[in-house]
DNA sequence: GCACAGATGATATAATGTTACATCACCACT
DNA sequence: AGTGGTGATGTAACATTATATCATCTGTGC
């Protein structure tokens, strides 16, 4: 789990294996709480999103999946991602055409994707000012708010260490 | 052109054609500033994309456009489309896979875009305090920035006036 | 005119996402 | 245990969005 203060990325040495572990009991305690089931082949889809820290396509996904030596339609891995993504477990990233696994607890963070550009690692940072922000600029403009979604790209802080400024 | 201070929203009694044409005259202008051509398969593209004030997709311009009585190949539109966007005259909105003609001078306003998820259409708000905030939020998590995009939906205050609360 | 660079025409194909419907599995109820 | 309903899956076909390739054309500078 990523700490609170910290940076969003993950650390190199972080524990991965512990990341996907706890990914995966946070969505069964999520479908849990609301009555829904977590099938093998959400679980499944949702494994292979949390073995990665970056954005991974459907047909992506749907290359890697080996369940049972068959390899499932597209509208399955679809099915597995709408219903993930509801749950707050899954988010797609518009600018990509790709999703992710949610990183933290469903609840506390804003719709912010940190997008590195050069290895592709997203974070979502706490955006603990960014809601009131957005709420104030759709107000001025007359708008009234449902959802919204903001995707910055740029270089991580991994990669920023490893090839200088 | 939208006045700095209103709403970003286009008023339903504003000169439509007006828009078209400033539109086009903004685009001539950039091309020459820039020594590019605005060329008429570019400049037909813009048009389309002008003429209305909501995002549309790649193939409705398409389908849409009779260029003397033939139908280009879709390799034109996107051609078009990457030329318009890399000189800031059009914008892809990600979440819709859908393209929009910029509405107000290619500086000056940041990345936001108000999507009405009644009638569709988009507006640009100036986002003075977002650049900021970003800047903060990236540097708070060690991200090295190069661009964002932010996509709001919502209701357009048209819509609300006209279906209320 | 001639050569070069950039734009277009044309065809094919890749990548991404959805619809429709039959079947299956789980759960509640009897 | 049987039974019926709801939601999930299996499967095939299809729709939408985007790119690759290469030949040809067009404008521009020499």
């Amino acid at each position: 789990m990523i700490p609170p203060g910290g940076s969003p990325f993950p650390d190199p040495r972080h524990d991965h294996l512990a990341c996907i572990s706890e990914g995966l009991a946070r969505a069964e305690s999520v479908c849990r709480d609301r009555s829904e089931r977590f099938t093998e082949n959400r679980r499944a889809v949702l494994e292979l999103l949390l073995a990665e820290h970056r954005p991974v396509g459907a047909y992506e996904i749907l290359e890697r999946f080996d369940w049972k030596g068959r390899r499932p339609a597209p509208a399955q891995i679809y099915r597995a991602l709408a219903f993930l993504e509801a749950l707050g477990l899954v988010h797609r990233i518009a600018s990509r055409n790709a999703y992710i696994a949610c990183s933290g607890p469903s609840e506390g963070h804003g719709t912010v994707f940190l997008v590195c550009e050069q290895c592709e690692t997203v974070a979502e940072p706490s955006a603990a000012g960014l809601g009131e922000t957005v709420q104030d600029l759709a107000a001025a403009s007359g708008f009234e708010l449902r959802t919204h979604v903001l995707e910055v790209t740029g270089r991580c802080p991994e990669c920023f260490r490893n090839d200088g400024p």
